[in-house]
RNA sequence: GGAAAGAUGGCAGAGUGGUCGAAUGCGGCGGUCUUGAAAACCGUUGAUCUUCACGGGUCCGGGGGUUCGAAUCCCUCUCUUUCCGCCA
């Protein structure tokens, strides 16, 4: 979130730019500016009444040490009054704080200058558009066809198992699976990402330092036995690892990876284009995850962008990379790329990846901060995040796109990893 | 699941209800010495809110209470560790 202080400071400038994300802020700011001239002045009263408080009860020590009883029993009687008051105030300012509070996670993240003016997703600026498209002399068929013909993905016994959304993969199919993860690690390691193998488990703590909570709680599954939520991205557990931390500046770049599956409720999603592995309850994502230095944000994200269009490049898969406009962004990036790769019977592009930059608007949340060498102050970090990548919608266009009489081609890249060259 | 112990600054670890934001050690930073380094020695070193500043407030796991005054006493919650049981 934005701290009430850089309101305070950018008013019109915070107004302006969230108009980008189609938020009008005026009456929000206004309140937040109100709101924290109201802490504060509460704040000032409870610490003068404290003083008052200390520097009595400092008396009252010295008056018993001297034996001088009935002048310390006269002053204790001041200080009634005092806590009274000191107890009063006490409670409005933790109310004023925490109104504050629930003011300022109301507000969305600014986005960067450079966020196309838009409103939908087909306003997003596609940047780059790569690789070859598939032709084909028939009409392809689609993934979830093709899954069940080779026996590699098996829905329905999902569906015996658990539910819709969480599909088994088999023979091949799971060998793809991991191979297609090991692939991810791998380079992921070679770019100098750190990988962590983190809980698939989070408390609530975790889920409001990456803004999942409170929000979005609806679409994350709950173990109400423990109160834990199971992760809906690696960023929640791996960002979070930096919660309540000061790092020296030689620490940056912090660069981590990690593979976990990831659970979505996605409640409230229907219709044709949650067939197959569209959209799923639980899937496997290899997730990169940065904690920078404020001036060097903008530069590890487009390494990442970078990163992720390698990884599409050895995957042979066709490719367009979006910046996305003001009005399909999410609440709490500044600016995000997103990776959709062609499937070839859907005839359309599926996302694969989302990478974005979250400038200190997680930070803040999380606490995670750095000490600063010249101003020896501490200020709130960079944090950056972007899928690489997640697996399913990667297998759906891997099988459309490369399906031929024979069977399904793997790209080369992956050959090592799985062992095999086409699943037939 | 049963039993016990514990939670203090980056880490380790003291702490009698009053002068404790907190000894000491390690680590970090700066310096002296040295051709350089190490060692030794000296100094310095928590976070946060508020104020132009001086200063002031808050924080010893969280919350509540007793008291003029709480790291210290009481209640409660959470978490951690150890032992036993079960077990990948």
């Amino acid at each position: 979130m934005l701290t009430a202080k850089f309101i305070q400071e950018n008013k019109e400038f915070v107004i302006e730019r969230l108009l980008v994300k189609f938020f009008k802020a005026e009456e929000i700011i206004t309140k937040v500016i109100e709101q924290d001239n109201y802490r504060k002045e509460i704040q000032t009263k409870l610490d003068v009444n404290l003083t008052q408080q200390n520097s009595i009860a400092k008396e009252i020590g010295l008056l018993f040490q001297t034996g001088k009883i009935d002048e310390a029993n006269k002053a204790k009687e001041k200080t009634a009054i005092l806590k009274e008051e000191s107890k009063e105030l006490s409670v409005q300012f933790t109310k004023a704080e925490k109104d504050l509070q629930d003011l300022l996670v109301q507000i969305p993240n600014l986005p960067h200058e450079s966020v196309p003016h838009g409103k939908t997703t087909e306003e997003n600026l596609c940047i780059k558009e790569n690789g070859t498209m598939p032709v084909f002399t028939y009409e392809a068929i689609p993934h979830w066809e093709l899954a069940k013909k080779y026996d590699i993905i098996d829905f329905e016994l999902g569906n015996k198992l658990t539910g819709a959304g969480f599909p088994v993969y088999k023979g091949k199919g799971a060998k793809l699976q991991r191979a297609l993860i090991n692939f991810f690690l791998d380079e992921a390691e070679q770019a100098g990402y750190a990988e962590v193998q983190p809980p698939i488990l989070v408390n609530a703590d975790s889920g409001f330092g990456t803004g999942q909570l409170p929000d979005k709680e609806g679409q994350m599954y709950h173990c109400g036995i423990d109160n834990l939520y199971l992760i809906p991205t690696a960023e929640v557990p791996v960002t979070n690892i930096y919660r309540d931390v000061i790092l020296n500046t030689s620490t940056f770049s912090i660069k981590n990876c990690a593979y976990t599956p990831c659970f979505r409720r996605e409640a409230g999603s229907y219709g044709s284009d949650v067939r197959g592995l569209n959209r799923l309850h639980q899937f496997d994502k290899v997730e990169i995850v940065r904690v920078e230095h404020p001036a060097n944000s903008y530069t590890a994200l487009e390494e990442m962008v970078k990163h992720v269009e390698g990884l599409l490049h050895k995957l042979e898969l066709p490719y367009r990379i979006l910046r996305l406009c003001g009005g399909d962004m999410s609440f709490t990036s500044a600016l995000t790329y997103d990776f959709e790769v062609f499937s070839a019977a859907q005839k359309r592009w599926l996302e694969v990846s989302s990478v974005s930059n979250f400038e200190s608007y997680q930070s803040n949340r999380l606490k995670l901060r750095f000490k600063d060498e010249k101003t020896k102050k501490t200020q709130l970090a960079h944090t950056l995040n972007g899928s690489a990548l997640a697996l399913p919608r990667i297998v759906a266009s891997l099988l459309e796109n490369n399906q031929t009489a024979e069977g399904i081609k793997i790209p080369k890249a992956l050959q090592k990893y799985t062992g095999f060259d086409i699943i037939k």
